[in-house]
DNA sequence: TCAAAAGTGTTAGATTTACACCCATGA
DNA sequence: TCATGGGTGTAAATCTAACACTTTTGA
């Protein structure tokens, strides 16, 4: 029972982040320079190698807490890359995830000290190696998991307005939303809850500050943006 | 630039198939009795590990074609698995893929020579390491894909009738389809044509042969079931 | 002649989309 | 007082879901 599989070549694995943000009205996600080689000196997510001791899940968490310091952090996986030159240096096989914080909750000192930035979903660079395809399936995942499950406040401060809320959904899906109609939807969802507070910062008039009630968001709500 | 990233750890990969298969008007998979330590005689998805020259989709395509003799099966990724002890041996990560085959391209004495079996998706039994898992996520995704591309047709005959792409489409979801609703969305799906042939083994009146015509089915074409 | 599967339309209800004006406030 | 973003309802169109009978033919 020692050493099973023994004829086989193992390979190197790593898990690479996709951390979305939203800032400005604008969706975006964090990228470096690659600081060491192969591929030095290009765009690139923020990664690592997966420790004999972890899951690929806490892998990602791991990585993920190094770079932003946050915890409990939403993340998905989005697949496994592993072509064969994927990497020019000995066979890697990475495993993307996607994380969505709240940009407010990232201190900008630690952000700059890893020397990432946030950068629009759409104005990505070239990227490293597969990394292009990496974000472009995390997108495309991220927006599916949007529409059917209630994550997006993920990117969100705790109280925010509806306003807020419909840009975000206006960026991931890439088009203008009805205010109308989207609030006429947002009222069928009792655990999306108003509360007394006004946010006076983006208009004179003020406007209501709306919380996502977790708890009241049970298996049988039904959640459609 | 000889060896990078030398500190650290490395892992097997290898690749685990959900092979799906509809007959009999249920839909079914692959799996068969482990025949090598750990773990064996417990239920197994079928899988083998990937080679240092082969990217994890060709590993995928070559394991499903050690066990089918298909080439060109339509497959995609579940997931990469990493669960620090899934595998009581050694540190393995796997990548799942799901595959869609027709049962009647698969040489049954093939089927046997290999010692799997058909088992339905709804009594699938206890399984080794987090084999259960994978399947759960594979039926998802397959679900998913089958609500919006048209890809069922990967489980049928070439010409089939429009009772049994009625039936593969309950099996997947579990839940039946009202005929005439069913037909009726068929029917404004110019890329699913009706041919002059007749089916008289399940009917003595005989159905009607449709045919998926794939050069028909372009990007703007919407399909929906 | 009858059992068994194939084939065929209509309607009510639900959902989705389009659309325009008044409100409150700080500058 | 006016410019700015916040807030509100209705009606037409589309989509979805429910529903039952006739046809064909081999046994």
């Amino acid at each position: 029972m020692t050493t099973f599989y023994s004829e086989f070549q193992k390979a190197l694995v790593s898990v690479d982040c996709i951390i979305f943000g939203f800032d400005n009205n604008k969706l975006k996600i964090l990228i470096g320079r690659r600081n060491m080689d192969p591929g030095r000196g290009e765009w690139s997510l923020y990664g690592g190698f997966v420790r004999s001791d972890e899951s690929l899940d806490e892998a990602a968490d791991r990585t993920l807490l190094g770079l932003t310091g946050l915890r409990n952090v939403f993340m998905r996986q989005v697949g496994a890359f592993g072509a064969v030159k994927r990497d020019p240096g000995e066979r890697v096989i990475s495993v993307a995830y996607y994380a969505l914080i709240n940009v407010k909750d990232y201190d900008d000192r630690l952000r700059q000290a890893h020397g990432v930035e946030w950068v629009e979903v759409d104005k990505i660079p070239e990227m490293y190696s597969d990394h292009q395809e990496m974000i472009a399936r995390a997108r495309k995942l991220m927006r599916q998991k949007m529409k059917t499950e209630p994550v997006g406040f993920e990117l969100l401060p705790s109280l925010f307005t509806l306003t807020q809320l419909q840009r975000l959904y206006e960026a991931v899906n890439g088009e203008e939303i009805d205010k109308r109609n989207f609030r006429k939807r947002i009222k069928e969802m009792d655990f999306i809850e108003k509360t007394e507070l006004i946010d006076k910062t983006t208009s004179k008039r003020g406007a209501a500050l709306y919380r996502f009630n977790k708890r009241a968001f049970t298996e049988d709500a039904k959640f459609k943006l």
